[in-house]
Parts: structure tokens; sequence; C-alpha cells
DNA sequence: GTCTATAATTAGATAGAC
DNA sequence: GTCTATCTAATTATAGAC
């Protein structure tokens, strides 16, 4: 790979983080290509240059947000098989509470894609969320008449206090990015589900 | 009051719902005044009149949205009092759930407000929020420090399902809009915290 | 009280300089 | 590949007719 290569790599790297901050932040729509941009740390004609439109912009954050809960996936997957069959469940809903606490964005970008019956929820659906739908830890342990109730109660209780994080630290004091805050969360949803 | 007062009222009413319905979808900034006005059959001049700014229609919106879960709170908690203790958390968690159902537009409004730490937060938090915290239902079988923890559990898992229906429709081929759908969720949610 | 017209900003997409 | 300038369309808030 040659430089100039590795810079326009690089360049819409940047550009693309960004943007799903921007995204998870604002919604699609309120979001600017000019905030981007900005936070990106360039200028509003190079999103169209490297992107071509806003909606190819908002599949490639969508892309590099769904890539690190793969990564994730991928990494810590393969350690849990040492475990018993509850411990395991425990453990990996652990992992999936620590991933919201370190990636608000990711449930907020999901949060709002997934209320609109749009053409971007329906790629996001087929192209990134049911590939990983399957994924979601600790849920062989229900029935399958209830799986959707049990997944979406899980991602639910797991993500929500640290997708409102600012909401949370006004009304109670409690911040819930601190460490302490991030275990005692996993401790507390990992209990909830495998007693 | 007169026919005028009256005409007002419920020119501002329309408006108002309009407003919570079209917030809770879009976002503060994504929402336009105009579809708003369009939504309540009116001109976006008008919303002007009223409410002299988006600003102020939004926090007319937010007062819109909790009087209606107060009113469940005021209508339904006294009936629960008949039941035993921990029957009793069931139920209301059950309502809880239901109302999550019927009002998914709530849910909506909060997690746009709560992820942004600016002056609306504050006041959605001082005003409408606190107040109804300590009324979240049957949060008392939990120690104080876990207490943060288990009321956002609780309504994450009582309320995302509905917070993202189109995606679980998509994804699952499940409406939790519907009737049975509402009501497994109820029992499931209930079951997970107070077995 | 309701509506239309408009002023001042800001948006995404495009064109062209370098 | 990057950036500035600009076009068209949309935004909120205002002014004023009725």
């Amino acid at each position: 790979m040659n430089q100039r290569t590795q810079q326009r790599e690089r360049t819409r790297e940047r550009i693309v983080e960004a943007a799903a901050g921007c995204f998870a932040e604002r919604g699609f729509r309120a979001a600017s290509t000019r905030e981007i941009a900005a936070r990106a740390g360039t200028n509003q004609g190079l999103i169209t240059y490297h992107f071509k439109s806003k909606g190819e912009l908002w599949r490639a954050a969508a892309d590099f947000l769904f890539a690190r809960i793969r990564a994730v996936i991928e990494e810590r997957g393969p350690l849990l098989v040492a475990l018993d069959e509850r411990e395991r469940a425990r453990e990996a809903i652990r992992i999936f509470v620590r991933f919201a606490a370190a990636h608000p964005e990711f449930f907020r970008f999901m949060l709002e894609a997934g209320k609109h019956d749009d053409e971007r929820l329906q790629w996001l659906v087929e192209n990134q969320l049911r590939p990983v739908y399957e994924s979601i830890p600790g849920m062989a342990r229900f029935a399958a008449s209830r799986r959707a109730h049990a997944q979406y109660s899980l991602v639910g209780a797991a993500s929500m206090i640290f997708a409102v994080a600012p909401e949370v630290q006004r009304l109670t004091g409690l911040d819930p990015s601190k460490p302490e805050a991030v275990e005692a969360h996993a401790d507390f949803v990992a209990e909830l589900f495998v007693r």
C-alpha cells in the first residue's frame, strides 16, 4: 500500500469514527456532515468525496460499530467454553454489560435506528444485526417462544443505564461509566438472568 | 370557559400531542415545527404564537407525556394494596410493561433526552422525572446500593422491546405491540424481577 | 386565534482550484 | 486527496393580514 492510499484510509477512518459518534448522539437527520467533518478534523466537501452521500456514510459508521462487537465476540467467546453452563451464561452477560459500558454509542445508534421502519433499518437488520443476533449470550436457557422477550429484556437491562448515563448521573448521582458501577451492573444483570 | 378559550385549548392540545410524537420519533433537533404543525392539522406560525419557541413546546410535550404516566400510577397504584408483597411487585411491573407497550413514544422521548447533558435534561430531571422516580414499582425489594442498577435494568427490560418495535418485527418476526406479545413480555419481566 | 409571507441560518450535494 | 465556494432546499422565528 503506497503512502497516498494509507493517508486515504486514515482519513476515511477518522471520518467514520466521528460519524458513528454524531449519528449515535443526534440521530441520522440531526447529525450534520459539517459537524462530523469538524470532529474528524477535516471539511465537509471531503465527506462527499469519500462517501458520496450521507446515507452511505451512515452505513460505513454502522459497519464500524458492528466490527467492534464482532471483535469482542470472537475474542472473548472461546474463553467461555472452560466454564460450566450457568457460569458461562453469567460471564457472557458480564462481558456484554462491559461492552455496553465501554461503547454506549453502539446502543444509542441502534436505539435511534430501531424505531423507524425505513430503508436504513432494513439494511441494518439484514447486513449487520441478523448475523450477530444469534450470538447474544446466555439465551439458550430460554424456550424459543420466550427468546425474543429474553433477548430484548437482556439488551435493555444491560445497556439502558449506559445509554442514558447523563440522566442517571443527574437523577441518582451515580456515574455509570465508573469501573465499580460497571462491575456492579454486570453482576446485577448476570445474577438477574442466571440465578 | 368561553368558546374561544375552548378552541385555544383544543388547538394547543393537538399541537402538544403531535409534538410529543415528533420529538419521540426524531429527537429535538431533527423534529421540525412544520411537520408538527402539519400533523396537528395547522400551520407553523401558530406554534410560535402558542409556545413562543421550540424549546417551550418541547417542555409542554414532556409535561403531556408525564401526565399520562402519573395518571396510570394514581389510577392503578391503590388497587395493588390488596395483594401480598411479592404479587404486588409483580403486578406493578406488569402494569409498567403494559404502559411501555401502549406508549413507546414516552420511552423514545426519554431515551433521546437522557443521552445529552444539556439544559433540557436538567429541566426534565428536576421538573418531571425526579417526582415519579420513586414510584417505579417493585424496587423496595433491592438494597439501596443496588437501587439504580435495579431501576434502570427494569426500565430497560420493560421498555426496550417496544421502543425498537420496528427492529424487533424485522429481526424476529414478532410484533411486540400485539396484546399476546405484551402480556408475554409483562409476565416474563415480572417473573424475572420477582421469583 | 389563525394563517401567509419572509428574514436569517443552516443543511447536503456539487464544482472547481490546487 | 484535500479544501473553498456555491447552489438549492429546509430550518426557526418574526411581521403582519384577516
